[in-house]
DNA sequence: AGGTTTCTCCCTGTTTACAGGGAGACGTAA
DNA sequence: TTACGTCTCCCTGTAAACAGGGAGAAACCT
């Protein structure tokens, strides 16, 4: 371990980030070089091409653009950076969406400290970092299912929502009705009715309630 | 300042405990003596008299007892202990709600760092604190309205909900329809529409979405 | 005893949501 | 070129939500 390990880290919560720091000092292998408080700095930051990081811890929950935007912009830009997300949930659909979107680790902000240190390492050796809460996650949704090729499947198992989806999806849950969403959108009211049905259908609810609360969990809120 | 002030954390994030002990441990004046991952662990932990501190930093977000929950039990049993809120939302409600359960400060995650001793200080000494973009959204919500005796009103500005109709609103965040919740309830449909309808009044919102994210706002759900 | 709150139920309507289907226009990738 | 996905719009219905009102029974506080 001749070589430092450069971590970058982007979280909307300074007190996040300093315990990211306070633990990570204790490691000599491992160096900071910089924080981002949003998803935009995070992205404005690696633009510059000065600026190099092995290993990006990231944060979903960002204003401006949070951790998916970020992910995606990565991947629009062919930017092969290596990604470890660290959030408050663990949930199935978010953890396989991260991971399609090419994230190398994912780990929880419930037990962040103890991993964190072997989750960057791991991961600037090229490895894939799971914590062991993720794993179980993990794990759980393959019961049943054809284990995966490599280790884990590179294909949402929910059904990726369109741009205008999401949009609708938003609008829904500032309480909009369908004609209101339609006069924002400048669509017709069968228009708005149509991407509502196809929401209900892939996020397998009964309700707007339930887009509402699919929106809540998933952040896109 | 010869004397040390004893703080402790109560936050279901490590990583959160982990920064908030990296900040104060540069300040001679402050000292951790103990941090709590759940809402039940910190009231057992303060139920054991061995135990005190000066100040608690309350996270509101935690499994098994949330703050609210923490705060009623300090009420319930006549323990006055002063309590920062640390949490990541600003929002009106939530902030009265606490001020009315009798925490004496509030900051933000956001700015938590820069600010978190000078609120501990304040707070041990008997004063109230509030991050910036708190007491702006105290002021804002002010705006308007004739100024509290003291400093901060002692009472909901939001009307409270009746235990029926909290029933009722916990099962329209599960996607439950009017009939599907007169038959859970054993009630006439009626009776639900009933309810609803002051629901939709007191809490001020258009529909059953704005029902349902003022659930998951004010952690109802 | 009178007032208040809560819970219950009903009435009359209008508007919106939900369910299921089809279908044309456009762009893109195989 | 064909095939696919996305966005757009329309049709026919039924079910539910929303709006406004009244009203009785029980529990509680003063």
């Amino acid at each position: 371990m001749e070589e430092k390990i450069y971590v970058h880290v982007a979280d909307d919560h300074k007190i996040v980030i300093d315990g990211i720091i306070a633990v990570i000092n204790t490691d000599n292998d491992i160096e900071i070089n910089g924080y981002s408080l949003t998803g935009k700095q995070d992205t404005d930051w690696f633009d510059n091409k000065d600026n190099k990081a092995d290993v990006l811890i990231l944060d979903i929950t960002m204003p401006v653009l949070d951790g998916i935007e970020v992910l995606k912009y990565f991947n629009k830009n062919k930017i092969d950076q290596k990604v470890i997300i660290l959030s408050s949930y663990d949930d199935i659909k978010i953890v396989q969406e991260m991971l399609t979107l090419g994230c190398k680790g994912y780990i929880t902000k419930n037990n962040a400290g103890e991993h964190i240190v072997e989750a960057i390492k791991a991961v600037a050796n090229g490895d894939q970092y799971f914590s062991d809460d993720v794993q179980k996650t993990l794990l759980k949704s393959f019961s049943g299912q054809k284990v995966p090729k490599g280790m884990l499947p590179n294909k949402f198992l929910i059904e990726t929502l369109t741009e205008r989806e999401l949009e609708v999806l938003k609008l829904i849950t500032k309480q909009l009705n369908t004609p209101e969403i339609a006069k924002t959108l400048n669509v017709s009211i069968s228009t708005v009715e149509t991407h509502r049905k196809n929401l209900l259908k892939k996020i397998k609810v009964k309700n707007s309630v339930g887009l509402a609360m699919y929106a809540v969990k998933n952040k896109i809120v």
